[in-house]
DNA sequence: ACCTGAACACCGTTCAAGT
DNA sequence: ACCTGAACACCGTTCAAGT
């Protein structure tokens, strides 16, 4: 993803790209956001998890069909047209859910951080990390574990869902405590 | 951090470092290893809850003081000696909690993953991030919301805290269900 | 056998020269 | 005024030539 090979493909010059945008970041950003155009919005009817769920597994999946600028989406969250869009859903869910505007913020940015480390994770689990695998081969080997190929794989579904549910877990404690207060 | 710089302030050719490493990856990984030697493991008399938000606090901290290899720590997770010593920390908190094994790999990654972003966070806003400024202000704009600089900050220190108490929230829900199952 | 540094195949970006 | 491409200042890594 080089401004070279980019003008290359397009069959230009390089510099005719620098007409467009004033550097590669700014390019990449604009990609990166085009990239989430078929990330939907979720169903207004369901719950406010529900919704959650949806948009992040939504914003997950779109940035995995397009591998290229994945991880530039990861290092960099996409805040033009729709990454803006996708951040108002997930802020109007939080804000159902109860929680404070300066939690909205917050919780907004914890998911977004979790949501983008997720899938960088999952983006190197594509090359067969062996780092993870070494590390599960040495819980594996502590007392009362599981066999290692029963462990849960780095950057998988699974593993995006789990750390994604315990957020929102977290979140309706948190929503809660603020009610009773 | 480019090899010919680093053979340049160690005085020597760029292709000595390769005599001790097989490439650029793999000398950065020991690097960012040894720059989470000052982590501390967590004092094994607190709860489980202080253990982990000890522990993170402490990587957290590690990596920031070394702002060279701070961006690798937040991208690769180092997984050598330190870093082993601080995931065992971590996985040994989380089964204190009461999750089983599965659970215990599933919930260390997703901390892992928080941790990394919001590192990773933390250092872009190093450099005034103009992108979570615009996102703030369309924030403040919205009905019932606070003024602009009344929002937190990306990538502070509250900003992290409150995202590591969501997830340790939704871990202690998690592991009381279990318990209830 | 070991080490060095020239060389290869790239980069993002600037800027002077062309039209 | 606009656009092009040569040039600058870098990269990580290979490998042939030296000791």
């Amino acid at each position: 993803m080089s401004m070279r090979r980019i003008a290359a493909e397009l069959g230009c010059d390089p510099m005719s790209l620098y007409r467009h945008f004033p550097d590669r970041q700014a390019l990449l950003d604009a990609v990166a956001d085009l990239a989430l155009a078929d990330a939907r919005d979720p169903d207004p009817g369901e719950s406010w998890e529900a919704r959650l769920v949806a948009v992040l597994t939504s914003i997950r999946s779109a940035a995995l069909r397009h591998p290229g600028i994945a991880a530039h989406i990861a290092g960099r969250p996409p805040l033009q047209r729709h990454g803006r869009r996708l951040a108002a859903a997930i802020i109007g869910a939080l804000a159902e859910a109860g929680l404070p505007p300066a939690d909205v913020i917050r919780a907004t940015q914890a998911l977004i951080a979790y949501l983008a480390a997720a899938l960088a994770m999952s983006l190197q689990a594509g090359e067969p990390d062996a780092r993870w695998r070494e590390l599960r081969a040495a819980i594996a080997a502590l007392p009362d574990a599981l066999p290692d190929d029963a462990l849960p794989v780095t950057g998988s579904d699974d593993q995006f869902g789990y750390g994604l549910g315990l957020l929102i877990a977290g979140i309706r404690v948190e929503a809660e405590h603020g009610r009773e207060r």
